[in-house]
RNA sequence: GCUCGUAUAGUGUAGUGGCCCAUCAUAAAGGACUCUCAUUCCUUUGACCCGGGUUCAAAUCCCGGUACGAGCACCA
């Protein structure tokens, strides 16, 4: 039996399931984001559950949020998804909830303040052995966070722990940190509002899995990097007496094509000129697949038909093209666009006007009409040797004599156009290194920038501002 | 090193003990249709990592090996 879509859900009997995506906003979203939102997105519809959009911006240090996201996201969610989150969370406008539940595992002892340094802990948890902050009592252990709090202690000298067990068998689990501090004076928040004001923050598995549960969250699908963290997450839940949400993994995926890029990566290439913004067509972002093209539902498709499976895998853009090309073909007017233009003078008896269907399965989306008033028309140079057909018009011989309207042999058919209806124009392709510029001539029009097109014998392309960017075959 | 995970055609994917000499998509090749090297349709090629075990029966369960990936951050 062929399972349709996405696998079925455990759980989900009787109940309104909650999902989330959880991005740091440190950037525009790249296609990889794509496949949480996709994922998670369409589970919730699914099930008529709710999609929450949430901002993991704790760390203001290694991987600063920069503000733009905060805006630019939930309008990427929108645009891949035809329908908004359902719910937005901001980590840092939650700071006080987390404290809180710092505070009742320190008084649940389950928690403490350790004092060690990473690299003396590091020690401990190699020796499986305990840190001495780990006796501490109750009183000693507020007395620590409180001074966390305002800021005797300096990033670096203090952090919470979980009590988990230091003897547990993977060495990740062992007593795993879950607040911080940072020094947010020289490196403040970004958000006007927060800025300097949180001296100490959580850490992504402290905060997520506290929100989590706050949230209502039923099914947490993600990457499985993030395995270990339901680990450490699920002891925490146990320490609080909470059920942890249901989990699902999926493995990496590489396009090959685009490689290994990674937000840091694009940033430093936009920035030093090798990439014209975030939304140049060669990157791998959100953006970048909108400018070239990219159609959200081809994009949905893309990410249901990969599923979730736990394999690392890499697929070429091919199959993404392959399912842009479904959704566009039957919109997509038909243009030509001739490359490395020669002129030809057509000779013998030369109409006034060629039709030509705009799109040759949708007749009732009409004609464009080819003026011929001067007798010159434009053939792409790799077509000019023999006899050929003008494409829907005439075989011509090698002189750009008309020898027959009908078509009388099987010479090659060609596209074409006049001289009086084309412009010069500049095609785009764009490549992993560079976008090659080709200049032509292509048949006039009146379609606006954004509209996508057919270029025939060449390929899907879409209208810019600067020209016409080929998308795929 | 320790821990965790995954292994089905070129690439993805279905398959949770007999319906599987293994599904679907994509890619490739061929063909039909077509005045596009497009779209649509048809055909062909092509896979259960290796070795043991359990069982009447294994892609499916168990053990070992191998390969690949991830975690062991006061990042997310």
């Amino acid at each position: 039996m062929k399972r349709e879509g996405l696998p079925e859900l455990k759980n989900v009997d009787g109940i309104k399931p909650v999902f989330r995506f959880a991005p740091n906003p440190n950037g525009p979203l790249s296609f990889g984001h794509a496949r949480g939102i996709v994922i998670n997105g369409t589970y919730a519809k699914k099930h008529e559950g709710t999609l929450i959009l949430r901002f993991d911006d704790t760390d203001t240090t290694v991987k600063p949020p920069s503000l733009s996201a905060y805006g630019l996201i939930p309008k990427e969610v929108e645009w891949l998804l035809g329908r908004p989150a359902d719910r937005i969370v901001i980590a840092s406008d939650r700071i006080p909830q987390y404290y809180e539940h710092a505070e009742k595992m320190l008084e649940g002892e389950f928690g403490y303040v350790c004092k060690c340094s990473a690299e003396a802990f590091r020690g401990f948890r190699e020796a499986k052995s305990n840190c001495p902050c780990r006796d501490k009592s109750v009183e000693e252990n507020i007395q620590d966070w409180n001074k966390m709090l305002d800021g005797t202690y300096k990033p670096g000298d203090a952090v919470v722990r979980v009590k988990t067990d230091m003897t547990l068998k993977n060495p990740a689990l062992r007593d795993w940190p879950a607040l911080r501090m940072q020094d947010t004076i020289t490196n403040p928040h970004p958000r006007p509002n927060i800025g300097s004001t949180y001296k100490v923050w959580p850490l992504l598995d402290f905060q997520s899995a506290v929100e989590d549960h706050l949230q209502g969250v039923t099914h947490i699908i993600r990457g499985k990097d993030l395995m270990d963290s339901t680990r450490k997450q699920t002891l925490l839940y146990e320490h609080f007496g909470w059920t942890y949400p249901e989990t699902i993994y999926w493995g990496r995926v590489k396009v090959h094509e685009w490689g290994g890029f990674s937000t840091s990566k694009m940033r430093a290439s936009i920035e030093n000129g090798e990439y014209s913004g975030w939304d140049d067509p060669r990157l791998p972002t959100i953006q970048g697949l909108q400018a070239r093209g990219i159609q959200a539902e081809a994009l949905r498709n893309f990410w249901i038909e990969l599923g979730v499976t736990q394999k690392d895998i890499s697929v070429p853009l091919a199959t993404l093209f392959s399912h842009n090309t479904k959704k566009i073909d039957d919109d997509a007017p038909r243009l030509s666009f001739i490359r490395n233009p020669v002129e030809v003078q057509l000779t013998g008896d030369v109409p006034d006007t060629v039709e030509l269907p705009i799109h040759p399965n949708h007749s009732e989306k009409g004609v464009r009409t080819i003026s011929l008033d001067t007798p010159s028309i434009y053939i792409e140079s790799e077509d000019a040797h023999g006899t050929y057909r003008l494409k829907e018009f005439a075989d011509i011989d090698a002189s750009g004599n008309i020898e027959s309207v009908e078509r009388s042999d099987k010479r090659p058919i060609i596209h074409w156009t006049s001289s009086s209806t084309s412009k010069d124009a500049t095609l785009m392709i764009p490549n992993q290194e560079e976008i090659q510029h080709i200049s032509g001539r292509v048949e006039s029009n009146n379609y606006s920038i954004g509209t996508i097109v057919q270029l025939e014998r060449i390929g899907y392309s879409i209208i810019t501002s600067d020209g016409y960017l080929l998308m795929h075959e």
